[in-house]
This record gives C-alpha cells, sequence and structure tokens, in this order.
DNA sequence: CATCCAAGTAAAGGAGCTTTACAAGCATGA
DNA sequence: TCATGCTTGTAAAGCTCCTTTACTTGGATG
C-alpha cells in the first residue's frame, strides 16, 4: 500500500522538492544579479555566509561547503582577485590563513538578504504558500534525515 | 520590517528547501545504487522517466531536461552503449530517430519507483513528516512560480 | 527545383571540480 | 634536540559534463 491510485496524480515529494528548489533559486539568483550581481553564484553567497563576521580558513570553508580544500582555494583566489575577501594573518599563526570579507562582500550580504526575505513574502502572497508552516515541516524533514547538524548544500545532480 | 528577530532562528526557506531536496535525492541516489545501479546518476533516471512508454527523440529529451541538444544526444550515446536506451527508426520519418528505453530501463524505472516510495514513507514515520501536506504545500508554491507547466529539472549551483 | 527549417552529429573548448603531489609551520614524544 | 607526523595551503594535471560553433541530412514549402 504505498499508493493510492484514485488519488489526483501529485508529482513525487522528490521531485517537488527539486522544482521548489530550483525555482525559488533561480528566481533569488536573477534578482540579485539585477541588483548588480550578474557574476556572483550561489555558491559564492553561501560562502559569504559561511566567513560572515569572523572569517574562517580555506579550509574550514571547504568543509563547510562540502568540496575540497583546493576547490575551496579557487574559490577564495577568484573572490579575493575581485575584491570580496581578503587573506590576512591567522591569529593562531601556522600556515593558517584568514579569509574576511571585504564591505564589498557585507553589501553583497545584506541586499541578498533582502531579497530572500521579499521573495518568501511574496510566495505566500502570490502562491498562497503557508510559508511558515512549509519551513516547520521542511525543518523536520531536514532532522529526521540529517540529524541536528545542517549538512553542506552542495549540487547534487 | 523583513525580519522578527525575537523568533527562534529558523534558517531560511530557500536553505530547507535546498537541504530537504540535497539529502532526499541523496538517500534516493544511494538506495537506487545499492539496489545495483552505481552508475546511475538522477539525471539518467529523470530521462527514462521522461523517454517513458512511447519513447522521444532527442531533441524532445533535451528541451524536457533543459540542456542543449547535443548534451542530450551525449546523454543517448552513453544510455545506448549502456544498453539502457535504443535508437529506433521514427514513425513520423525523417531524420528524426525515436529514442525508447530497453527492459533493463525499464526494471530500473520499477525499482527506483519502489525506492521512493519507501523513503517517502519512511520519511513520514521517522522524522514525522506529513508529506500530503507538505506535498500541497510545495505544489502550490510551484504552481505559483511556474505556472501549470512544470519546469525541467536541472541543478543550479 | 530553390529555399528554408528542424533534427542529428561532430569537434573544440570551458567551467568547476577532483586527484596527485609537494612545501611550510607547528606539536609531540623519544 | 630533533625526527616524526599532522594540518594548512598551493600547484598542476586531468576529468566530467556541459556549451558553442559548425556542419550534414531529410523533408516541407514556395
Amino acid at each position: 500500500m504505498t499508493r493510492d491510485d484514485d488519488s489526483p496524480p501529485t508529482p513525487e515529494l522528490l521531485f517537488l522538492l527539486g522544482m521548489a528548489f530550483q525555482l525559488v533559486l533561480t528566481e533569488f539568483n536573477e534578482r540579485v544579479a539585477a541588483a548588480g550581481y550578474p557574476d556572483l553564484r550561489p555558491v559564492h553567497g553561501m560562502a559569504f555566509q559561511i566567513l560572515g563576521a569572523e572569517g574562517a580558513t580555506s579550509s574550514e570553508l571547504a568543509a563547510r561547503l562540502g568540496v575540497t580544500k583546493q576547490a575551496a582555494g579557487q574559490l577564495v583566489d577568484d573572490l579575493e582577485r575581485r575584491g570580496y575577501v581578503l587573506r590576512t594573518a591567522h591569529p593562531a599563526g601556522g600556515r593558517r590563513k584568514l579569509v574576511v570579507l571585504t564591505d564589498a562582500a557585507r553589501r553583497h550580504l545584506g541586499i541578498a538578504g533582502d531579497v530572500l526575505h521579499d521573495l518568501e513574502a511574496e510566495l505566500a502572497r502570490r502562491a498562497g504558500a503557508d510559508t511558515p508552516l512549509l519551513r516547520a515541516e521542511l525543518l523536520r524533514l531536514v532532522h529526521g534525515l540529517a540529524g541536528d547538524d545542517l549538512p553542506p548544500l552542495r549540487p547534487v545532480w
């Protein structure tokens, strides 16, 4: 009894999750691009968020992004060239370098946050989606699958 | 008034959608791999589902997958080499070729469907997620963003 | 029959990652 | 003291999957 065949043919949960994520992310990305950041992908915003106020090392960034430290290093190279991050001396010394955000990145974080909230509010209005309920249910599902620590967010295709 | 700062810090809807999708997809993919298909990625399953009972041309497949026809052609090349699809003469003639599933692909479709349903049932039990409710809310959201026609499902990173 | 169009294919190239390999700084125990 | 080992950071090569560019082929349309 895995399926009720005379119910309306709702797409599978997995497909719905995928389409919802993709649609919201694409819309978000387009709005952020239109706001002056056409050359920043979602992963860059994720990196900014991880680096946050205190910064982090490339290796920490790699772990949180779920990629190799080389990939994270390349990302930092790129962002540094474009003026979004700086490699500074790490207080703990050693070979470590603390990657910190520049003001340009902080401005992006602020704008992206605004876009995100506007978008969610619009979804609640336009689609009539009960976003608090949706968030609660999704949080349950995520915790059920991943435990308490939230996993890195990566493309899975 | 974009944020209520004294509410519990639930992650953003976009993040929750991403994590939920990724977790469920990864779990799904691992189970399918364990069931004997370690070399099939989600996009292959999507292709099987699109080709379905009647088959389709490479160009149709490309449109539904949201990639170029060359990319779809390469996918079909690969799947044909591995015995999952066949290029047959197209009833409409012309240069068209009808790509159809082999029995191997149909077996995969059946197993993947079972895995999907098992997984959803487990989620409802383990996580206590109200999956019908979740599906309804997600469907609302998707229709609100995409209209009636469901968009191709692609990686967005 | 000349023209155009859509389908398929071929080849090159690029983005973004991994793998392999190595150098540099520090901690640890014998 | 100092050899060992661990971890960070980098460098270089290679791989996968996609796109871009360009071409061929079969049929429709005037």
